[in-house]
DNA sequence: CCCTGATAGCTAATCGTTTCGCTGAAGTCT
DNA sequence: AGACTTCAGCGAAACGATTAGCTATCAGGG
């Protein structure tokens, strides 16, 4: 590769102005910028970033590192991300914590190590795992998730708002035992997913019976288990509230395998859905979560951060999830009530 | 942040002693090196990358370059790279092309730039657009899809075979009238399915009608409308071979859309599908690409060309789908043959 | 005609590592 | 005892960019 030097040495100037050319950051009199760009060309010149980096100590990266890369929730994000990042002038270094706080520690080290200018993070695990000033030095927005008294922006979105308006069509449409499969109980999303479920019963005087309130990981398999557990009983739920689209299909997988029909048998209703499956039968009524905005938003701040170095208060931005009705909802049978 | 010579400070040692320690690159005494371990705790130093791979030349960068950052598909890709890039010690830059030659060359080029140990690339666009040397001087394999005449490594699949697999099912079931939905003609993947679907057809003395052969995009709207056109004619196959999982879902809707009933009214075969699709009904009977094997092949072979400098002859590296036989197919009704 | 001010472009220091080559103390051999 | 090895650890030169500060040129005013 050629260096600044070689383009200086055949422009016959100084690296200083192949360098000023370069960045455009000083006056050179058009002869000698044609000869400085006529040698760039000719040498196929292109900066070293790590030089580059060294010097300015910037690195033109931005790390996200998401909890679950098999999900197509983060999937979107990611392809969310790469697209805005890529906007602002910036590369995307992508992590997977795999929802494994120890994972995460390593990279966030790598992180640091890479210096990478910021990181859009969707932290993994309680959020007492956290020094309190684990983020300094590094600009970071936490995405969807949050973590109480840390000093990072934050943008996620309604979750008890989410659970509210799922179940309140739920309750809406006659249903009263209405069930719940839900992740993991230490994470925000699960736990404001649940308690919106909770608004939601409360409001009319209901709440869900113990055994219909059921909470695994955010994955297939153990929405799988956990439902067909649940609805293998007699007393079984007539609509459940399942807290992912990836557990959705679980659900789904679970209640056909027990000879029970969607919508007939079983109303559901799921706070976001799998990419895809919207071609399938049948369509999932869900609420939907705005993932391009949130992520541009998120990425917004954080270039914010990065190239504003003054210490504005911390920002933390709220969306709000959309019910969207499909065809896995059907109103309670009054005469089985 | 605490650089090697504030280390060397403390430790009261040279620089050359503390990056002996930290690299493991010389024999240090055991009392200096408990000294310099101290200081590194103390001091919380962590190296500086820019300038360790402005040194070595090096940068543990890996990028990735996906045609569609949109399809399950390679979002599949993503995930199985991001954990075999972090398994090799490395980082995974990521990039999207969105299928637009101009976006590559944009990428190309800030791949060098980064300077990227190596690089995994789903080229986008025919094989002429590519100078013949394109890739000298980074490590690069392309996955998926290969471009004649160029020296870098390559892993793909075999096409053919799964249109020929596809195609031969449908016919062993009695249909006769057979469609394909396909991708752009330019992209060898597509090319090769549907040469796949005429091998298997012409086996039997048949040939694809013209009309029933429709090409795409490889997006889900353009697969709506291509199938929604094509089986709406009265001479319309009875069977449908999708070039990709996410047309797979259009076909599907424009079925739905069109009052048919899937399978029995119109079998469909899709070469992959879209993760998650697998809960909903019907399954889709497909022909699969292990992705996590080729994805971490190419990773292989990509490391070994960075961290060997020897340059070995070219390899190219073929697997073989196989079909997964799911619900969305049934024989021919023969009363209507 | 000299002095001043403006400014295009150069020289050299710098960023934080790695690594070559050197020093000097200790050990080994005759 | 003297000469020769060995080798732990150090000093300083890279790596390839940016940039502060300097030099030299030129125009214009007195």
């Amino acid at each position: 590769m050629a260096t600044i030097k070689d383009v200086a040495r055949r422009a016959g100037v100084s690296t200083a102005t192949v360098s000023a050319v370069m960045n455009d950051t000083a006056f050179v009199s058009p002869e000698l910028r044609a000869r400085v760009v006529t040698a760039i060309r000719e040498l196929r010149y292109e900066p070293s970033l790590a030089a580059r980096n060294l010097r300015r100590s910037r690195s033109q990266l931005i790390a996200l590192a998401v909890a679950d890369l098999s999900n197509p929730f983060y999937a979107r994000i990611v392809w969310s991300a790469e697209a805005a990042v890529a906007a602002w002038g910036y590369s995307l270094v992508l992590f997977n914590s795999d929802e494994k706080p120890d994972t995460e520690r390593r990279i966030l080290s790598r992180i640091r190590t890479l210096g990478c200018d910021g990181m859009v993070l969707v932290p993994v695990g309680a959020a007492n795992q956290y020094q309190p000033h684990e983020f300094d030095g590094i600009a970071t927005v936490l995405l969807g998730r949050s973590i109480e008294g840390n000093g990072a922006d934050t943008v996620t979105i309604d979750n008890r708002s989410a659970g509210r308006q799922a179940v309140d069509y739920l309750l809406d449409l006659g249903h009263r035992r209405i069930g719940s499969v839900t992740g993991p109980m230490q994470l925000s999303t699960s736990k404001g997913r649940l308690d919106g479920m909770i608004d939601a019963m409360a409001a009319r005087g209901l709440a869900p019976q113990p055994g219909h309130v059921r909470s695994g990981e955010f994955r297939e398999e153990a929405a799988y288990s956990v439902a067909r557990d649940m609805m293998g009983s007699p007393d079984r739920p007539t609509a459940i509230y399942v807290a992912n689209g990836v557990m959705a299909i679980g659900v789904m997988r679970a209640i056909a395998d027990l000879g029970l029909r969607c919508p007939q048998d079983v109303s559901i209703v799921s706070t976001d859905t799998v990419a895809g499956a919207g071609g399938l039968k049948p369509r999932l009524t869900r609420t939907e979560h705005p993932i391009a905005d949130m992520t541009n938003e998120a990425l917004r701040l954080l270039v914010d951060r990065i190239e504003e170095r003054g210490s504005e208060p911390v920002r933390s931005i709220v969306f709000q999830p959309a019910l969207i009705v499909g065809e896995s909802c059907t109103p309670l049978r009054r005469d089985f009530g």
